[in-house]
DNA sequence: TATTGTTATACTCTATAACTATA
DNA sequence: TATAGTTATAGAGTATAACAATA
């Protein structure tokens, strides 16, 4: 299972043992990783009153445009109670707004505002400043790859 | 310190030709992604009794050898009274022990057992399951690209 | 006095379950 | 009945502050 479309495209004459890419060793290592980096940008960006997930949602209504709840939950990957919350402290710093939505009354439309506007402008530099900090201290090589994996992670990131 | 390289972005007409170290919006991207996928994964293995932490640092020590606490927080990026209560958790389950260093009465060393041996061993696979199965969604390139950009997360992860 | 580790405590993030309102 | 969203509640994970023991 592990396998399947994963063996190696192995272009060598002698394959006689096609490797999974990524091998499991660099799926493990790969996943040991993204927990740590993701716990040191939550914690980074404790200075700020907002948390990691706010900021992405709000970025996300910026990028993407006005949506629902379940749109945004199920985008982020968290329960549609969880974006509840998250949504209620955007919208207590108006920084965006619920409205009903006209054609079903169960649905609400979340919008942004100009001032989440200003804050995602002026907050981005600034959340992705560390990070952008700590990549410069890698050697050329790996800034290359990060880049180039980039997209990939998103995609994977993304997957159903 | 911030060369400028990492965060410098005058676009360019040839936006086809791949730059070679991340722009911020590239930069932008990889948090978002990392947050999301720490989040899956932490999710993903609530199956089993130990979190991801845990079997990080249960994973470190059968890789490593031996640590003090003090380094095995510093090497995973939470604090120090975190981390004891990671080793109390595996050290109930039999996975770790935790002997006093003879020559040094502060400090204590941090070994592992047969049993969390064999649960690293049997629990590696399963761990890196989903995450294998999320990969072998993607395309080839993605694929590649994953692998190659793992070890420079893997450093980046780690930079003091 | 500085260092290592622990205990006590609290907070943030997220989840599950139950409820409301609309379709 | 099914769906969208919310409220209520609980739990996991981690942090800060205060403390103990040793150097």
């Amino acid at each position: 299972m592990v396998t399947g479309t994963a063996l190696g495209s192995a272009p060598s004459p002698d394959a006689a043992v096609a490797r999974p890419i990524p091998d499991a060793e660099t799926i493990a290592a790969l996943r040991g990783a993204v927990l740590v980096l993701a716990r040191r940008l939550r914690r980074q960006q404790a200075d700020d009153d907002l948390s990691a997930t706010e900021v992405a949602v709000l970025g996300r209504i910026y990028r993407d445009g006005p949506a629902t709840p379940g749109t945004l939950a199920r985008a982020e990957h968290v329960q549609p109670p969880s974006m509840t919350r998250i949504i209620e402290r955007l919208e207590q710093r108006g920084y965006l707004r619920r409205d009903p939505d006209p054609s079903d009354g169960r649905q609400v439309l979340v919008s942004g505002t100009e001032r989440g506007e200003k804050f995602v402008e002026d907050s981005r530099a600034m959340r992705t400043r560390w990070l952008a900090t700590q990549i410069d201290k890698l050697d050329e090589a790996d800034r290359e790859a990060l880049a180039a994996a980039a997209p990939a992670l998103v995609r994977l990131a993304d997957l159903a």
